[in-house]
DNA sequence: ATCTCATATATGATTAGTCATATATTAACA
DNA sequence: TGTTAATATATGACTAATCATATATGAGAT
């Protein structure tokens, strides 16, 4: 009868990673080459990033914790995959990690740090380090603005599309308070009023 | 001559942490007990934290790199300070590092993806976790308004603080964006239009 | 006299994340 | 025939981060 693991998570963090992969293969079963080339390249891309040998091990984690099971599938043109799907004792993990509250993540950026112990920097080196940002902030949003348009744009949508469309709709809403706010540190610098 | 090190970071990350301190130690003078409860649980809380643990290791990091000295000052009514400087390498080496534009980190916020993957929830239950949220990061506003309140608002500020001010204003509109979306998305569910 | 608190630094153990590379299969191409 | 590319998984080595705990000093309270 054995309970494989007490009774939620790994050890004392909130686990995420291990969550994303769960939720992911909620959606449907995959192989780990999958999630690496279709959801951490592309879907939830803006969410969460993750390594190839990472995602690879935390499988094994996933399966010897009972959470996900595995079978190998053999292609003829290709090499075999492992195609893993959630377990029921999964889709209770993940029902309660779902529903449970974390802290606010303290958020690393860059750009911030730079900015805020810049003082003995030049403005034009500062104003050069803002637009870089500004560049990438425009082409992050049009990225946003793209996966809109593909997939999420049309009238019948399903219960989930409109979860995933609240979720880019923050996310795009946050590159743009960015933008805004990068376009405005960039001409306060410029005027030499700081 | 013995250089050190290699002319920049660690390893072949942007080496974050450790050049946050090193932004801190031009400031001021610090010890390690200072860093973590004057910096990391203060000031730039809201951009960067650190375990204490990290802390001292990242100082024996950088003294080896000879980017920091240090000195221990003895003192009499309490256990005696190790007291870190910034060197002259050190602070060659912040300025590079103030100059270089980093990729756009991808932010792992837990509720986007509990969001992301709760179509099987109902309704209810995404809406208190969006509650909570909603709470949390009113707090947060709270906390950056107490920040500008008490030390950012005079007008004579030094170009320092007022690079201070630019900082904590993107922080601050992050969170009422947050907020804002946060409203509208519990809104949207509760109509059941969703 | 002991207990607790604030100050101050250090370290062992573990998890999480990254980087580089190894290995294997088949298709497509030159 | 050999090379490259896409598919697919695995692992060694490392850095970064976290968690728990150890150690020590002196002040103030009980």
């Amino acid at each position: 009868m054995g309970r494989a693991c007490p009774p939620c998570s790994f050890g004392k963090q909130p686990m995420s990673l291990a969550h994303v992969i769960l939720g992911l293969l909620q959606q449907q079963e995959r192989t780990g080459y999958d999630l690496k080339t279709e959801c951490f390249d592309d879907c939830i891309s803006h969410l969460w990033k993750a390594d190839q040998a990472q995602i690879y091990r935390t499988l094994d984690k996933l399966e010897s914790h009972g959470w996900i099971t595995c079978t190998v599938e053999i292609q003829h043109d290709r090499p075999n995959r492992k195609v893993y799907r959630i377990t029921e004792a999964g889709e209770a993990e993940l029902t309660h990690w779902l529903q449970t509250h974390y802290p606010l993540p303290v958020l690393r950026e860059p750009l911030l740090v730079q900015l805020y112990f810049s003082a003995q920097l030049p403005n034009e080196v500062i104003v050069y380090l803002l637009e870089q940002e500004l560049e990438a902030r425009q082409e992050k949003l049009a990225q946003c603005e793209a996966i809109e348009a593909l997939s999420l744009s049309n009238p019948t949508a399903s219960r989930e599309q409109k979860l995933h469309r609240l979720v880019l709709d923050l996310v795009k809403q946050r590159e743009q308070t960015y933008l805004d706010w990068l376009e405005k540190a960039i001409a306060t610098i410029r005027s030499q009023s700081i």
